[in-house]
DNA sequence: GCAATTATGGCAAACGTTTGCCTAAAGTGT
DNA sequence: ACACTTTAGGCAAACGTTTGCCATAATTGC
């Protein structure tokens, strides 16, 4: 190796490139943003080799720091616990990757002063922009709507006027859980869900009790079960107590999510209810899990592995200076109780 | 207001509050650092109100940029789908925070191309420091290590000699499964793993066996069935597979996670066998869910909700310039089959 | 009353970028 | 030969901090 290359331990910068090279710094900086009209063609391989030679990477501080602008993005999520957030960071992350960004990672645990820590922790770090998923409202989240940061809400709606939104259709997800249950000639259904629910559960319960009524169902006969409790899962389990015994369970009920259908399952166990055959139960999400440990379950599947894309495309748009955009995404019924032997129809 | 409350839209800087105050810049970063004694009683109040004033908020890109250490750390993990890496990233996320931090998650989908890459990103974000769970070897992970940056890997130790680690003693864990299948009295247990596992699953796998012999099985009796698959659900679906009828399974199995359990479990029921009456399962994890969905597994508990706090303190002591120390979880067997009727006890 | 110390606080140089503006030199048209 | 444009690239000012060093003024010790 014929040049001077000098086994740089410390911080290389754009001036350690300069010098190698022999040229200004400011020439490096525009080789290296792509900017080579305004260099020869020597200079530019001759700045490149120096590049490689001293092994160059930009510092991304020096860079959001001058052009006030990162290349970071925060994703506020209320409980990582939950696995459908979890499934929403992951593909998230993966897609602000694709872009060329990384994600920030923050759990508020639901509690609006910690989401308001956060958002002003993300502000001094710069971000550019955020990712509110299941968002509370809070004076922190105001300001930050006020300043027009670019957001996108994810699953709940922006408490403050319009926003750009992904998430799917939950009234259209309640009817079609309306329909599987009345498709299987269930007069009674059953809706189970947690009393002081996001819009997002209220509108799955209405949109199952709407398309019920629709149906023909009489809205006395709808069975209604509440409960509040921490997680879905002792929502579900609590809730369902008020089915009381196996002659009065219904004989099918909708989950306004899986978890809740969890809940609600074990207390079947427990009280010798045998679902589906005595009880069909639906939820929404599709957790994938279902299909290897609640083959009883049917479910509204709701894609949010492809989440991220929408979000990051949605983002795009924010920093374009488009208008906030809403993405509703498309679901199914997903898994209809599996065809393998359940437990009941084994072998004993 | 008395004071010229300048209703600023722009960005408030150090240089802003000065303005308010009538002092230089230098008086105003000093006392936002709490080095109040090198002011004047007055001026620490004026400062701190004007402070209030402009709403100032610290920008940490300047920060981070001038003394070349930032707030934050990142995370590689190799798969954020599977829930024990979810559950450790949200419990470090919240370590982290507690101290003053914020995480940059990354998900490697356990390709050490894309671990490298992610590192490159991550030292030009000049994070301070990062946490591995289940790394990869890979050049640049080299690099980051004969850097001395400072990292603490969890779940798999570091390829590249001693390392601050945190994890469970697998072989214990191993051993602590094989108890409590012999305690039921199984005198050929099975275990089930991934063909090309990691090194914590080799691990578990030996402890396992170890065991199994100490106590008097010999080895040639501990049914071995293994399987590669992309998930560990699939892996245990298909290593089952090697059991055959009812009559040939064996009468308890350990799996190396929960997740191959479930697999195994599918199998069993797809089978016509009954867990756990014909066949115990024990797995590895300890998955809060387990109760809801899978009363019928017992599993050995690993409190990966608790690794956060273990994977800060290690971190503090590598930035205070400690040697990298290591942090063996304690875990426990957790749940035993549920009481609550199975499905084969209920009321049919 | 004078020197030595302490309290108070400002100056300015970094950190690593980006970018508007300027300066040469070289090329082009007539 | 002259005016004019293009090409190639450097200068220096930001961005928001931190911090070593210097400069006053006030206090102390004798």
């Amino acid at each position: 190796m014929k040049s001077t290359k000098r086994n740089r331990v410390g911080p290389v910068s754009l001036a350690t490139v300069a010098a190698q090279a022999g040229v200004s710094i400011a020439t490096v900086s525009r080789i290296v943003n792509g900017e080579t009209r305004r260099a020869s063609i020597d200079t530019v391989q001759r700045v490149r080799e120096a590049i490689k030679e001293v092994d160059y990477h930009p510092n991304q501080l020096g860079r959001a720091l001058r052009s006030r602008q990162s290349r970071v993005v925060a994703m506020l999520a209320a409980n990582l616990h939950n696995p459908v957030m979890a499934t929403i960071a992951a593909s998230t992350e993966a897609a602000l990757r694709q872009a060329g960004y990384v994600m920030i990672l923050c759990d508020t645990h639901d509690q609006s002063d910690l989401q308001d820590s956060y958002l002003n922790a993300m502000r001094s770090q710069v971000v550019h922009g955020y990712v509110m998923v299941a968002s509370q409202a809070s004076p922190g989240l105001l300001d930050c709507v006020t300043r027009g940061e670019p957001m996108v809400f994810v699953n709940r709606r922006s408490p403050f006027g319009e926003s750009a939104f992904v998430g799917a259709d939950s009234i259209a997800a309640g009817a079609d859980a309306a329909d599987y249950l009345l498709d299987c000639g269930i007069d009674e259904p059953a809706v189970v869900f947690p009393s002081k629910g996001s819009s997002t559960t209220r509108e799955r319960v209405k949109g199952f009790c709407d398309q019920a009524v629709a149906r023909g169902v009489p809205s006395k006969r709808i069975r209604r079960a509440e409960a509040m409790g921490l997680s879905h899962l002792e929502v579900g389990y609590a809730a369902a107590v008020c089915f009381g015994t196996p002659q009065t369970w219904p004989r099918g009920a909708m989950c306004i999510s899986d978890q809740v259908a969890y809940g609600v399952h074990r207390l079947a166990l427990e009280s010798g209810v045998h679902v589906p055959q005595n009880c069909k139960i639906i939820g929404i999400d599709g957790n994938p899990i279902n299909a290897w440990l609640a083959p009883w379950l049917a479910s509204v599947e709701i894609p949010y592995s492809k989440f991220g894309q929408s979000i990051v495309d949605l983002l795009s748009k924010l920093w374009g200076g488009e208008k906030p955009g809403e993405h509703l995404m498309p679901h199914c019924i997903a898994s209809g109780p599996n065809s393998y032997p359940t437990p009941e129809s084994g072998t004993l």
